[in-house]
DNA sequence: TCTGGGGTCCTAGGACCC
DNA sequence: TCTGGGGTCCTAGGACCC
């Protein structure tokens, strides 16, 4: 059993630079909504001691004074040349799953030729790279745990072909021997700490605690870990996409909001955009969540967090019943007094759209549905014009605080790159 | 001044049943 | 003094992922 996984390096940074060829060899950083934290970073922003999830603001002074490239996010673009690269992978391996915007396990046992997976790989990577400009990293092992070890040691050892197989026991062992528990996939924080405490510093020590122990002192999660590391295939390889469980739409506001007309609008584009995802999904929810926070990070304020479920009598999908829900939500979370950062909709509870369960005690606010009615405002919102409902915030999506990003390069017509 | 967004899975404990 | 045992289903919240 072989599984490889595929990575692209730096993705978000890789991104920036395909059409700014000057930025080669530069320091990038690109920016979480609001430009509040660095989810991105290329190699040499990384030697300027740059980390994950470090605020913007911390930074910002020292980087840009050596030269440091910086984008606010630009997902359009990322995620067009997510599914270039991944349209690739797929036309060479037959059975691949996409885990994330910048990773996908492939099944090499799926391959008809018997390759040499090495080659193999490395022809992959030269013609992701001639043909979508990212560089990515291939780590070949017996499941997907070991390959996610197998790109870990690409990096800590730097290995210049980019392209790692761990082939046999004795590999395995020395890759796991120079892995710390916490870079293990499935080892978080809290199970780092428990581990380190308990004396198990290195994923080779963890393969020596039995499977069984495991699961009585953590979970049956770790258990499968445990077994993945010892060279057990524990988790499949998933290529049909499963519908979604779970819709979220929330944003941190540019500037706090504290009453009650700014916030609603900002909610109610929340929900119409949640509204829309759950439609494109071809689903229906009967859950509808509200939740409002104050900025965890100002202690000096009085803080305020808290979520309202409303539970449909009936499945929909359609907007005005997840309007009239989160309004009511809404009204019963928000309190006078506080500086809101941050508000959000979570939809759950999901069923077909086709099936229909009616109630028995329908709910005579729920206004009646009509599928057709928003499959039309759906298909003339793909276009220029907008339709928006009477409670939205029609200027901005929010009061949101972006400043640097870059052109939509592959999506939109007017920012092409040109050519002088 | 300034700290992201969107997901999944598992489990403990409550409500309820006979 | 002293109040069973065994089960299912659901949900909120924790931990983790990128």
């Amino acid at each position: 059993m072989t599984v490889a996984l595929v990575d692209c390096e730096s993705f978000y940074a890789s991104c920036e630079r395909i059409f700014r060829p000057d930025l080669k060899n530069k320091p990038i950083v690109v920016l979480s909504n609001n430009d509040g934290c660095v989810i991105a970073f290329s190699k040499e922003a990384k030697k300027m001691g740059i980390s994950m999830g470090v605020p913007w603001f911390k930074v910002k002074k020292p980087f840009l004074k050596q030269k440091g490239q910086v984008f606010s996010s630009n997902f359009a673009f990322y995620g067009d040349m997510s599914a270039r690269v991944m349209n690739i992978l797929e036309g060479f391996v037959p059975k691949t799953e996409v885990y994330s915007i910048d990773e996908a396990f492939l099944d090499f046992d799926t391959l008809k030729q018997n390759y040499d997976l090495y080659d193999f790989s490395c022809h992959i990577r030269s013609l992701i790279k001639q043909w979508t400009g990212i560089p990515v990293r291939i780590g070949i092992a017996p499941n997907k745990t070991l390959s996610k070890i197998a790109i870990s040691e690409i990096k800590r050892r730097n290995i210049p072909t980019s392209v790692l197989y761990l082939s046999n026991d004795k590999e395995i062992k020395n890759a796991l021997k120079n892995t710390p528990v916490h870079k293990i996939w499935g080892v978080g924080r809290r199970l780092n700490e428990h581990l380190t405490s308990a004396g198990i510093n290195t994923a080779l020590d963890l393969t020596k605690i039995s499977p069984q122990h495991i699961r009585t002192k953590f979970s049956i999660v770790l258990e499968r870990t445990v077994r993945e590391l010892r060279g057990e295939k524990c988790l499949t390889i998933e290529n049909n996409i499963e519908s979604k469980k779970q819709i979220i739409v929330s944003r941190s506001f540019g500037e706090r909001v504290s009453n009650f007309e700014t916030l609603r609008p900002i909610v109610s584009n929340f929900a119409v955009r949640a509204a829309e995802k759950l439609r494109s999904e071809k689903q229906k929810c009967s859950q509808v969540s509200v939740f409002v926070k104050t900025s965890p990070f100002n202690k000096a304020k009085p803080q305020h967090a808290e979520i309202k479920t409303i539970k449909l009598f009936t499945p929909t999908n359609d907007t005005r019943n997840i309007l009239i829900a989160a309004k009511k939500g809404l009204l019963s979370i928000f309190r006078l007094g506080y500086d809101y950062a941050k508000a959000g909709i979570i939809l759950n509870k999901f069923s077909n759209e086709k099936t229909k369960q009616y109630s028995l005690f329908q709910d005579p606010d729920e206004p009646k549905e009509n599928m057709k009615f928003m499959n039309y405002i759906d298909q003339i919102n793909t276009q220029e014009t907008q339709i928006y409902f009477a409670s939205q915030n029609t200027k901005t999506w929010s009061p949101m605080k972006q400043n640097m990003t870059s052109p939509r390069y592959t999506t939109n017509w007017h920012e092409l790159p040109k050519v002088n």
